[in-house]
DNA sequence: TTAGGGTTAG
Protein backbone atom coordinates (compact mmCIF):
# COMPACT_ATOMS: atom_id res chain seq x y z
CA UNK A 1 0.00 0.00 0.00
CA UNK A 2 0.85 3.81 -1.08
CA UNK A 3 2.83 5.75 2.02
CA UNK A 4 0.62 7.35 4.52
CA UNK A 5 0.02 11.20 4.04
CA UNK A 6 1.76 13.52 6.85
CA UNK A 7 -1.45 13.99 8.33
CA UNK A 8 -2.37 10.47 8.46
CA UNK A 9 0.61 9.73 10.19
CA UNK A 10 0.41 12.12 12.92
CA UNK A 11 -2.98 11.07 13.25
CA UNK A 12 -1.63 7.42 13.62
CA UNK A 13 0.69 8.47 16.22
CA UNK A 14 -1.33 10.62 18.48
CA UNK A 15 -4.40 7.44 17.88
CA UNK A 16 -3.79 5.65 20.87
CA UNK A 17 -3.24 8.69 22.88
CA UNK A 18 -4.77 8.92 26.11
CA UNK A 19 -7.15 11.14 25.66
CA UNK A 20 -9.80 10.93 23.07
CA UNK A 21 -9.65 14.72 22.70
CA UNK A 22 -5.97 14.75 21.85
CA UNK A 23 -6.63 11.91 19.17
CA UNK A 24 -9.64 13.70 17.74
CA UNK A 25 -7.33 16.81 17.05
CA UNK A 26 -5.37 14.99 14.50
CA UNK A 27 -8.44 13.54 12.78
CA UNK A 28 -9.69 16.68 10.69
CA UNK A 29 -10.81 14.76 7.87
CA UNK A 30 -12.73 10.93 7.88
CA UNK A 31 -9.80 10.56 4.95
CA UNK A 32 -7.20 10.50 8.00
CA UNK A 33 -9.77 8.15 10.06
CA UNK A 34 -9.70 5.77 6.79
CA UNK A 35 -6.25 5.68 5.62
CA UNK A 36 -4.97 4.76 9.34
CA UNK A 37 -7.72 2.56 9.39
CA UNK A 38 -6.27 0.92 6.01
CA UNK A 39 -2.75 1.17 7.24
CA UNK A 40 -4.12 -1.06 10.66
CA UNK A 41 -5.28 -3.53 8.88
CA UNK A 42 -2.89 -4.05 5.93
CA UNK A 43 0.17 -3.97 9.53
CA UNK A 44 -2.50 -6.88 11.04
CA UNK A 45 -2.93 -4.46 14.22
CA UNK A 46 -6.65 -3.57 13.65
CA UNK A 47 -7.49 -7.41 14.32
CA UNK A 48 -8.17 -7.93 18.26
CA UNK A 49 -7.20 -5.32 19.71
CA UNK A 50 -10.80 -3.50 21.27
CA UNK A 51 -9.37 0.00 22.09
CA UNK A 52 -7.84 0.51 18.65
CA UNK A 53 -11.36 -0.16 17.30
CA UNK A 54 -13.25 1.85 19.40
CA UNK A 55 -11.08 4.86 19.09
CA UNK A 56 -11.49 4.74 15.24
CA UNK A 57 -15.07 4.30 15.51
CA UNK A 58 -15.11 7.35 18.16
CA UNK A 59 -12.84 9.50 15.17
CA UNK A 60 -15.10 8.32 12.64
CA UNK A 61 -18.06 9.58 14.38
CA UNK A 62 -17.09 12.92 15.97
CA UNK A 63 -14.16 14.46 13.95
CA UNK A 64 -14.29 18.04 12.44
CA UNK A 65 -16.27 16.51 9.59
CA UNK A 66 -17.75 13.07 11.02
CA UNK A 67 -18.78 9.71 8.17
CA UNK A 68 -21.38 7.47 10.26
CA UNK A 69 -21.79 5.17 7.83
CA UNK A 70 -18.03 4.75 8.26
CA UNK A 71 -18.35 5.05 11.83
CA UNK A 72 -21.38 2.27 11.96
CA UNK A 73 -19.42 0.17 9.57
CA UNK A 74 -16.62 -0.40 12.29
CA UNK A 75 -19.15 -0.86 14.56
CA UNK A 76 -21.05 -3.70 12.65
CA UNK A 77 -18.08 -5.42 12.03
CA UNK A 78 -17.22 -5.78 15.53
CA UNK A 79 -18.37 -8.96 16.55
CA UNK A 80 -19.20 -8.01 20.41
CA UNK A 81 -19.23 -4.12 20.42
CA UNK A 82 -18.73 -2.75 23.92
CA UNK A 83 -21.38 -0.61 25.82
CA UNK A 84 -18.24 2.28 25.43
CA UNK A 85 -19.48 1.88 21.30
CA UNK A 86 -22.90 2.24 21.85
CA UNK A 87 -22.30 5.62 23.78
CA UNK A 88 -19.81 6.30 21.45
CA UNK A 89 -21.99 6.13 18.41
CA UNK A 90 -24.61 7.35 20.45
CA UNK A 91 -23.52 10.07 21.00
CA UNK A 92 -22.91 11.00 17.22
CA UNK A 93 -26.29 10.68 16.22
CA UNK A 94 -27.24 13.15 19.18
CA UNK A 95 -25.81 15.71 16.82
CA UNK A 96 -28.28 16.03 14.22
CA UNK A 97 -31.95 16.25 14.07
CA UNK A 98 -31.51 13.64 10.98
CA UNK A 99 -29.81 11.06 12.92
CA UNK A 100 -31.61 11.31 15.41
CA UNK A 101 -34.35 8.24 15.10
CA UNK A 102 -30.99 5.98 14.61
CA UNK A 103 -30.02 7.01 18.02
CA UNK A 104 -33.50 5.99 19.42
CA UNK A 105 -33.15 2.83 17.78
CA UNK A 106 -29.14 2.26 19.15
CA UNK A 107 -31.06 2.67 22.21
CA UNK A 108 -33.46 0.21 22.28
CA UNK A 109 -30.84 -2.08 20.87
CA UNK A 110 -28.66 -1.15 23.47
CA UNK A 111 -31.60 -1.91 25.96
CA UNK A 112 -32.33 -5.70 24.42
CA UNK A 113 -28.71 -6.41 24.31
CA UNK A 114 -28.91 -6.69 27.87
CA UNK A 115 -26.16 -3.25 28.81
CA UNK A 116 -27.54 -1.02 31.47
CA UNK A 117 -27.87 2.42 30.53
CA UNK A 118 -25.64 5.13 32.22
CA UNK A 119 -25.38 8.85 32.99
CA UNK A 120 -23.50 8.81 29.72
CA UNK A 121 -26.05 7.40 27.63
CA UNK A 122 -29.02 9.76 28.97
CA UNK A 123 -28.21 12.46 27.61
CA UNK A 124 -27.20 11.66 24.61
CA UNK A 125 -30.51 9.76 23.32
CA UNK A 126 -32.66 12.11 25.48
CA UNK A 127 -30.67 15.31 23.11
CA UNK A 128 -31.52 12.95 20.27
CA UNK A 129 -35.48 12.33 21.66
CA UNK A 130 -35.64 16.36 21.77
CA UNK A 131 -34.56 16.73 18.46
CA UNK A 132 -37.57 15.06 17.80
CA UNK A 133 -39.69 16.57 19.68
CA UNK A 134 -41.10 13.21 20.68
CA UNK A 135 -42.74 13.99 24.03
CA UNK A 136 -44.47 10.38 24.37
CA UNK A 137 -40.97 8.73 23.99
CA UNK A 138 -39.51 11.37 25.98
CA UNK A 139 -41.69 10.31 29.24
CA UNK A 140 -40.20 6.64 28.90
CA UNK A 141 -37.00 7.74 28.21
CA UNK A 142 -37.58 9.68 31.83
CA UNK A 143 -39.18 6.79 33.01
CA UNK A 144 -35.81 4.86 32.41
CA UNK A 145 -34.03 7.38 33.72
CA UNK A 146 -35.95 6.80 37.23
CA UNK A 147 -35.79 3.25 37.07
CA UNK A 148 -32.00 2.98 36.48
CA UNK A 149 -31.71 5.36 39.37
CA UNK A 150 -30.11 8.15 37.59
CA UNK A 151 -32.65 11.11 38.46
CA UNK A 152 -29.52 12.19 40.96
CA UNK A 153 -26.65 13.03 37.90
CA UNK A 154 -27.17 16.54 37.36
CA UNK A 155 -25.82 16.07 33.52
CA UNK A 156 -28.81 13.08 33.15
CA UNK A 157 -31.54 15.68 35.13
CA UNK A 158 -30.66 18.83 33.04
CA UNK A 159 -31.09 16.89 29.79
CA UNK A 160 -34.25 15.45 30.83
CA UNK A 161 -35.22 19.21 31.07
CA UNK A 162 -33.89 20.51 27.85
CA UNK A 163 -35.87 17.27 26.36
CA UNK A 164 -39.14 18.81 27.94
CA UNK A 165 -37.88 22.06 26.89
CA UNK A 166 -37.43 21.24 23.92
CA UNK A 167 -40.67 19.03 23.27
CA UNK A 168 -42.77 22.40 24.32
CA UNK A 169 -43.22 21.11 27.78
CA UNK A 170 -41.44 23.40 30.00
CA UNK A 171 -44.32 22.88 32.75
CA UNK A 172 -42.56 19.30 33.45
CA UNK A 173 -39.20 21.01 33.05
CA UNK A 174 -40.01 23.00 36.01
CA UNK A 175 -41.12 20.33 38.01
CA UNK A 176 -38.37 18.69 37.24
CA UNK A 177 -36.17 21.41 38.09
CA UNK A 178 -38.25 22.14 41.50
CA UNK A 179 -37.17 18.69 42.15
CA UNK A 180 -33.95 18.80 41.85
CA UNK A 181 -32.82 21.97 43.05
CA UNK A 182 -30.20 20.29 45.88
CA UNK A 183 -28.35 19.32 42.25
CA UNK A 184 -29.33 22.36 39.72
CA UNK A 185 -26.24 23.86 38.69
CA UNK A 186 -25.59 26.87 36.50
CA UNK A 187 -26.75 24.92 33.09
CA UNK A 188 -30.22 23.69 34.81
CA UNK A 189 -30.57 27.57 35.51
CA UNK A 190 -29.43 28.87 31.97
CA UNK A 191 -32.13 25.73 30.25
CA UNK A 192 -34.99 26.86 32.12
CA UNK A 193 -34.21 30.99 30.78
CA UNK A 194 -33.88 29.76 27.32
CA UNK A 195 -37.17 26.82 27.65
CA UNK A 196 -39.24 30.04 29.05
CA UNK A 197 -37.73 32.65 26.35
CA UNK A 198 -38.25 30.07 23.82
CA UNK A 199 -41.95 29.37 24.84
CA UNK A 200 -42.76 32.81 25.16
CA UNK A 201 -42.35 34.07 28.37
CA UNK A 202 -39.02 36.28 28.76
CA UNK A 203 -40.16 38.14 31.80
CA UNK A 204 -40.24 34.81 33.58
CA UNK A 205 -37.04 33.95 32.05
CA UNK A 206 -36.09 37.11 33.07
CA UNK A 207 -36.99 36.25 36.64
CA UNK A 208 -34.98 32.78 36.43
CA UNK A 209 -32.17 35.09 35.20
CA UNK A 210 -31.85 37.49 38.13
CA UNK A 211 -32.74 34.52 40.80
CA UNK A 212 -29.51 32.48 39.21
CA UNK A 213 -26.91 31.80 42.51
CA UNK A 214 -24.42 32.19 39.55
CA UNK A 215 -24.21 33.26 36.34
CA UNK A 216 -21.74 33.23 33.43
CA UNK A 217 -21.85 34.22 29.53
CA UNK A 218 -24.08 31.76 28.67
CA UNK A 219 -26.75 32.22 30.35
CA UNK A 220 -26.64 35.90 29.65
CA UNK A 221 -26.33 35.43 26.05
CA UNK A 222 -28.99 33.11 26.27
CA UNK A 223 -31.08 36.33 27.95
CA UNK A 224 -29.92 38.66 25.35
CA UNK A 225 -31.37 36.25 22.71
CA UNK A 226 -34.63 36.29 24.40
CA UNK A 227 -34.64 39.88 24.18
CA UNK A 228 -33.78 40.04 20.57
CA UNK A 229 -36.46 37.44 19.70
CA UNK A 230 -39.48 39.26 21.36
CA UNK A 231 -38.34 42.73 19.63
CA UNK A 232 -37.21 43.92 22.89
CA UNK A 233 -33.75 45.00 21.73
CA UNK A 234 -32.83 48.12 24.20
CA UNK A 235 -33.71 45.56 27.13
CA UNK A 236 -31.53 43.23 25.06
CA UNK A 237 -28.54 46.15 24.81
CA UNK A 238 -28.55 47.05 28.79
CA UNK A 239 -27.95 43.31 29.35
CA UNK A 240 -24.65 43.30 26.74
CA UNK A 241 -23.88 46.66 28.55
CA UNK A 242 -24.15 45.23 32.14
CA UNK A 243 -22.65 42.05 31.80
CA UNK A 244 -19.40 41.77 33.40
CA UNK A 245 -17.32 39.84 30.50
CA UNK A 246 -18.41 39.44 26.75
CA UNK A 247 -17.40 36.05 24.38
CA UNK A 248 -17.94 36.29 21.19
CA UNK A 249 -21.49 34.79 21.21
CA UNK A 250 -22.22 37.32 23.44
CA UNK A 251 -21.81 40.04 20.19
CA UNK A 252 -23.14 37.55 18.35
CA UNK A 253 -26.46 37.68 20.11
CA UNK A 254 -27.06 41.32 19.89
CA UNK A 255 -26.08 41.53 16.22
CA UNK A 256 -28.10 38.21 15.28
CA UNK A 257 -31.40 40.88 17.92
CA UNK A 258 -30.53 43.70 15.67
CA UNK A 259 -30.60 42.22 12.30
CA UNK A 260 -33.90 40.13 13.46
CA UNK A 261 -35.40 43.38 13.98
CA UNK A 262 -34.40 45.16 10.63
CA UNK A 263 -32.12 47.58 12.39
CA UNK A 264 -29.44 47.00 9.97
CA UNK A 265 -27.16 49.83 10.64
CA UNK A 266 -26.92 48.98 14.24
CA UNK A 267 -26.00 45.50 13.18
CA UNK A 268 -23.01 46.84 11.22
CA UNK A 269 -21.96 49.33 13.50
CA UNK A 270 -21.60 46.77 16.19
CA UNK A 271 -19.95 44.36 14.14
CA UNK A 272 -17.31 47.36 13.04
CA UNK A 273 -17.03 48.05 16.66
CA UNK A 274 -16.34 44.05 17.62
CA UNK A 275 -13.45 43.83 15.58
CA UNK A 276 -12.04 47.10 15.71
CA UNK A 277 -11.35 46.18 19.74
CA UNK A 278 -9.93 42.74 18.46
CA UNK A 279 -12.59 40.23 18.81
CA UNK A 280 -12.99 37.48 16.14
CA UNK A 281 -16.73 37.49 15.12
CA UNK A 282 -18.16 33.84 15.51
CA UNK A 283 -20.32 32.50 11.76
CA UNK A 284 -23.81 33.28 13.10
CA UNK A 285 -22.49 37.05 13.61
CA UNK A 286 -21.08 37.28 10.01
CA UNK A 287 -24.15 35.46 8.84
CA UNK A 288 -26.57 37.99 10.73
CA UNK A 289 -24.20 41.08 9.33
CA UNK A 290 -23.97 40.10 5.50
CA UNK A 291 -27.68 39.49 5.89
CA UNK A 292 -28.21 43.74 7.03
CA UNK A 293 -25.95 43.98 4.13
CA UNK A 294 -28.34 42.20 1.50
CA UNK A 295 -30.79 44.21 2.99
CA UNK A 296 -29.04 47.84 3.16
CA UNK A 297 -27.80 47.30 -0.67
CA UNK A 298 -24.13 47.82 1.29
CA UNK A 299 -21.94 46.20 -0.94
CA UNK A 300 -19.05 48.04 0.46
CA UNK A 301 -19.39 46.41 4.15
CA UNK A 302 -20.27 43.08 1.97
CA UNK A 303 -17.47 43.15 0.63
CA UNK A 304 -15.62 43.94 3.97
CA UNK A 305 -17.02 41.12 5.43
CA UNK A 306 -16.47 38.84 2.59
CA UNK A 307 -12.59 39.86 2.89
CA UNK A 308 -13.03 39.14 6.80
CA UNK A 309 -14.47 35.71 6.05
CA UNK A 310 -11.73 34.79 3.29
CA UNK A 311 -9.28 35.81 6.49
CA UNK A 312 -10.65 33.96 9.26
CA UNK A 313 -11.25 30.75 6.53
CA UNK A 314 -14.43 30.30 4.82
CA UNK A 315 -14.81 26.42 5.87
CA UNK A 316 -17.63 25.76 3.68
CA UNK A 317 -20.82 26.46 5.79
CA UNK A 318 -24.05 26.41 3.88
CA UNK A 319 -25.91 29.23 5.82
CA UNK A 320 -22.82 31.56 5.71
CA UNK A 321 -22.25 30.72 2.28
CA UNK A 322 -25.86 31.54 1.11
CA UNK A 323 -26.18 34.59 3.42
CA UNK A 324 -22.91 35.66 0.97
CA UNK A 325 -24.09 34.65 -2.13
CA UNK A 326 -27.64 36.23 -1.54
CA UNK A 327 -26.00 39.58 -0.33
CA UNK A 328 -23.35 40.09 -3.62
CA UNK A 329 -26.96 38.91 -5.71
CA UNK A 330 -28.91 41.84 -4.07
CA UNK A 331 -26.30 44.42 -4.30
CA UNK A 332 -25.69 43.50 -7.87
CA UNK A 333 -22.22 41.96 -8.04
CA UNK A 334 -23.36 39.03 -9.74
CA UNK A 335 -20.32 38.27 -10.77
CA UNK A 336 -18.90 37.29 -6.73
CA UNK A 337 -22.25 35.54 -5.98
CA UNK A 338 -21.61 33.07 -8.77
CA UNK A 339 -18.35 32.92 -7.57
CA UNK A 340 -19.34 32.14 -3.50
CA UNK A 341 -21.92 30.00 -5.15
CA UNK A 342 -19.77 27.55 -7.30
CA UNK A 343 -17.26 27.28 -4.01
CA UNK A 344 -19.94 25.96 -1.55
CA UNK A 345 -19.87 22.48 -0.86
CA UNK A 346 -23.15 21.80 -0.10
CA UNK A 347 -26.05 23.73 -0.98
CA UNK A 348 -29.66 23.63 0.52
CA UNK A 349 -32.98 24.72 -0.68
CA UNK A 350 -31.60 28.48 0.25
CA UNK A 351 -28.77 28.80 -1.09
CA UNK A 352 -30.41 27.73 -4.52
CA UNK A 353 -33.33 30.11 -4.50
CA UNK A 354 -30.76 32.68 -3.49
CA UNK A 355 -28.80 32.55 -6.18
CA UNK A 356 -31.88 32.35 -8.60
CA UNK A 357 -33.39 35.26 -7.16
CA UNK A 358 -29.92 37.15 -7.87
CA UNK A 359 -30.48 36.03 -10.88
CA UNK A 360 -33.40 36.93 -11.70
CA UNK A 361 -33.24 40.43 -9.68
CA UNK A 362 -30.48 41.20 -12.03
CA UNK A 363 -32.04 40.26 -15.51
CA UNK A 364 -30.45 37.10 -16.23
CA UNK A 365 -33.56 35.41 -17.30
CA UNK A 366 -31.87 32.45 -18.99
CA UNK A 367 -29.15 31.81 -16.93
CA UNK A 368 -32.26 31.49 -14.44
CA UNK A 369 -33.98 28.58 -16.02
CA UNK A 370 -30.85 26.65 -16.51
CA UNK A 371 -29.53 27.01 -12.78
CA UNK A 372 -33.25 25.79 -12.14
CA UNK A 373 -32.66 22.91 -14.24
CA UNK A 374 -29.48 22.10 -12.86
CA UNK A 375 -31.25 22.11 -9.26
CA UNK A 376 -33.74 19.77 -10.49
CA UNK A 377 -30.78 17.32 -12.06
CA UNK A 378 -28.90 17.60 -8.80
CA UNK A 379 -31.67 16.48 -6.91
CA UNK A 380 -33.23 19.40 -5.00
CA UNK A 381 -37.05 19.75 -4.69
CA UNK A 382 -38.34 23.16 -5.89
CA UNK A 383 -40.43 25.23 -3.38
CA UNK A 384 -42.89 28.03 -3.46
CA UNK A 385 -40.18 30.63 -3.01
CA UNK A 386 -38.16 29.26 -5.40
CA UNK A 387 -40.78 29.77 -8.09
CA UNK A 388 -41.36 33.15 -6.75
CA UNK A 389 -37.93 33.70 -8.01
CA UNK A 390 -38.53 32.12 -11.28
CA UNK A 391 -41.59 33.83 -12.64
CA UNK A 392 -39.98 37.17 -11.75
CA UNK A 393 -36.74 36.16 -13.71
CA UNK A 394 -38.87 35.26 -16.50
CA UNK A 395 -40.81 38.85 -16.12
CA UNK A 396 -38.37 40.80 -16.35
CA UNK A 397 -36.62 38.98 -19.57
CA UNK A 398 -39.56 39.05 -20.87
CA UNK A 399 -39.87 35.09 -21.04
CA UNK A 400 -43.34 34.69 -21.37
CA UNK A 401 -43.96 31.05 -22.81
CA UNK A 402 -41.54 29.67 -20.21
CA UNK A 403 -43.08 31.53 -16.98
CA UNK A 404 -46.21 30.07 -17.97
CA UNK A 405 -45.04 26.62 -18.73
CA UNK A 406 -43.18 26.92 -15.34
CA UNK A 407 -46.50 27.93 -13.61
CA UNK A 408 -48.26 24.84 -14.85
CA UNK A 409 -45.60 22.71 -13.69
CA UNK A 410 -45.32 24.49 -10.38
CA UNK A 411 -48.91 23.88 -9.66
CA UNK A 412 -49.24 19.95 -11.60
CA UNK A 413 -45.79 18.63 -11.12
CA UNK A 414 -44.96 19.83 -7.64
CA UNK A 415 -48.28 20.23 -6.93
CA UNK A 416 -47.78 23.94 -4.53
CA UNK A 417 -50.52 25.87 -4.03
CA UNK A 418 -50.05 28.98 -5.71
CA UNK A 419 -49.80 32.43 -3.32
CA UNK A 420 -50.97 35.67 -3.91
CA UNK A 421 -47.18 36.32 -5.21
CA UNK A 422 -47.31 33.77 -8.04
CA UNK A 423 -50.13 34.96 -9.27
CA UNK A 424 -48.70 38.85 -8.89
CA UNK A 425 -46.01 37.04 -11.17
CA UNK A 426 -47.91 35.79 -14.04
CA UNK A 427 -50.07 38.79 -14.04
CA UNK A 428 -46.87 41.41 -14.56
CA UNK A 429 -45.40 38.58 -16.47
CA UNK A 430 -48.38 38.99 -19.22
CA UNK A 431 -48.90 42.83 -18.43
CA UNK A 432 -45.12 43.44 -19.24
CA UNK A 433 -45.29 42.07 -22.86
CA UNK A 434 -48.34 43.64 -23.69
CA UNK A 435 -50.80 40.60 -23.19
CA UNK A 436 -53.36 42.64 -21.04
CA UNK A 437 -56.61 40.67 -22.34
CA UNK A 438 -54.92 37.05 -21.42
CA UNK A 439 -53.91 39.10 -18.18
CA UNK A 440 -57.66 40.41 -17.33
CA UNK A 441 -59.03 36.79 -18.31
CA UNK A 442 -56.01 35.21 -16.04
CA UNK A 443 -57.16 37.13 -12.70
CA UNK A 444 -61.14 36.77 -13.33
CA UNK A 445 -60.61 32.82 -13.51
CA UNK A 446 -58.68 32.98 -10.28
CA UNK A 447 -60.07 31.45 -6.89
CA UNK A 448 -59.45 34.39 -4.93
CA UNK A 449 -61.29 37.61 -4.53
CA UNK A 450 -60.24 40.94 -5.88
CA UNK A 451 -56.96 42.24 -4.60
CA UNK A 452 -55.67 45.16 -5.07
CA UNK A 453 -51.84 43.96 -5.86
CA UNK A 454 -53.58 41.85 -8.50
CA UNK A 455 -55.44 44.58 -9.78
CA UNK A 456 -52.31 46.84 -9.94
CA UNK A 457 -50.19 44.95 -11.87
CA UNK A 458 -52.86 45.04 -14.39
CA UNK A 459 -53.39 48.67 -14.22
CA UNK A 460 -50.15 49.31 -14.29
CA UNK A 461 -49.45 47.18 -17.34
CA UNK A 462 -52.61 49.18 -19.23
CA UNK A 463 -50.69 51.82 -18.32
CA UNK A 464 -47.46 51.34 -20.40
CA UNK A 465 -49.28 49.82 -22.82
CA UNK A 466 -51.58 52.82 -23.73
CA UNK A 467 -54.58 50.74 -22.92
CA UNK A 468 -56.69 53.38 -21.85
CA UNK A 469 -60.32 52.21 -21.33
CA UNK A 470 -59.50 48.60 -19.73
CA UNK A 471 -56.85 50.62 -17.65
CA UNK A 472 -59.73 52.92 -16.51
CA UNK A 473 -61.74 49.78 -15.77
CA UNK A 474 -59.77 48.36 -13.45
CA UNK A 475 -58.33 51.71 -12.15
CA UNK A 476 -61.95 52.45 -11.35
CA UNK A 477 -61.95 49.24 -9.14
CA UNK A 478 -58.62 49.64 -7.61
CA UNK A 479 -60.24 53.25 -6.29
CA UNK A 480 -63.40 51.27 -4.50
CA UNK A 481 -61.01 48.57 -3.55
CA UNK A 482 -59.18 50.77 -1.74
CA UNK A 483 -60.38 53.91 -1.40
CA UNK A 484 -58.69 55.55 1.21
CA UNK A 485 -54.70 54.64 -0.95
CA UNK A 486 -54.02 57.92 -2.56
CA UNK A 487 -51.78 56.07 -5.07
CA UNK A 488 -55.11 54.25 -6.57
CA UNK A 489 -56.39 57.86 -7.11
CA UNK A 490 -52.87 58.97 -8.94
CA UNK A 491 -53.10 55.71 -11.25
CA UNK A 492 -56.73 56.41 -12.49
CA UNK A 493 -56.17 59.94 -13.00
CA UNK A 494 -53.08 59.41 -14.63
CA UNK A 495 -54.85 57.20 -17.13
CA UNK A 496 -57.58 59.42 -17.70
CA UNK A 497 -54.56 62.39 -18.41
CA UNK A 498 -52.74 60.82 -20.84
CA UNK A 499 -56.36 59.95 -23.04
CA UNK A 500 -57.20 63.84 -22.70
CA UNK A 501 -59.86 63.21 -20.40
CA UNK A 502 -59.84 66.34 -18.45
CA UNK A 503 -63.34 65.66 -17.20
CA UNK A 504 -62.57 62.93 -15.37
CA UNK A 505 -59.12 63.98 -14.04
CA UNK A 506 -61.29 66.67 -12.46
CA UNK A 507 -63.19 63.99 -10.79
CA UNK A 508 -60.86 61.79 -9.36
CA UNK A 509 -59.40 65.43 -7.97
CA UNK A 510 -62.66 66.40 -6.15
CA UNK A 511 -62.91 62.46 -5.19
CA UNK A 512 -60.19 62.82 -3.56
CA UNK A 513 -60.93 66.13 -2.12
CA UNK A 514 -64.12 64.97 -1.29
CA UNK A 515 -63.25 61.55 0.38
CA UNK A 516 -60.33 62.90 2.23
CA UNK A 517 -57.86 61.03 1.53
CA UNK A 518 -54.76 61.80 2.85
CA UNK A 519 -51.63 62.06 0.49
CA UNK A 520 -48.64 59.10 1.21
CA UNK A 521 -45.45 60.42 1.57
CA UNK A 522 -43.75 59.79 -2.08
CA UNK A 523 -46.87 59.71 -4.17
CA UNK A 524 -46.50 61.64 -7.24
CA UNK A 525 -49.18 63.71 -8.57
CA UNK A 526 -52.61 65.60 -7.69
C1' DT B 1 -21.48 13.83 28.39
C1' DT B 2 -25.43 18.89 29.56
C1' DA B 3 -27.00 25.14 28.45
C1' DG B 4 -26.29 30.30 24.28
C1' DG B 5 -26.09 31.34 17.06
C1' DG B 6 -27.46 32.06 11.65
C1' DT B 7 -29.59 32.05 5.37
C1' DT B 8 -34.12 32.66 0.71
C1' DA B 9 -39.78 36.13 -1.63
C1' DG B 10 -43.26 40.03 -0.78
Amino acid sequence: MGRLSVAASKALSLLHHPSLSQSLTAFTAVSHVKQVHAHLIVTGDAQQNIFTTTRLLACAALCGSPDLSYAEAIFRHTPAPTFFMHNTLLRAYSRSPADSPDGIALYVHLLRAGFFPDKFTFPFVLHSCGLLENLFLGRQLHGHVVKFGLCHDVFVVNNVMGMYSSCAELGSARQLFDESLDIANVVSWTILVTGCSNSGDIDTARAYFDQMPSKNSVSWNAMITGYGRVGRISDARELFNAMPERDSASWGALISGYTENKLFMEALVLIREMVNRGEVPNEAAIVSAVSACAHLRALEEGDWLYELVKEIGFDGNVILGTALLDMFGKCGNIRKALMVFNLMPAKNIYSWNSMIAGLAFNGYGREVLSLFWKMQLLGTTPNSITFISLLSGCSHSGLVDEGLHLFNMMTQKYRIKPQLEHYGSVVDLLGRAGLIEEAVHFVEGLPVGPHSGLWGALAGACRIHGEVELGREVAERLVELEPQHSGRYALLSNILASARRWDGVEMVRKLLKDRKVLKTPGSSIL
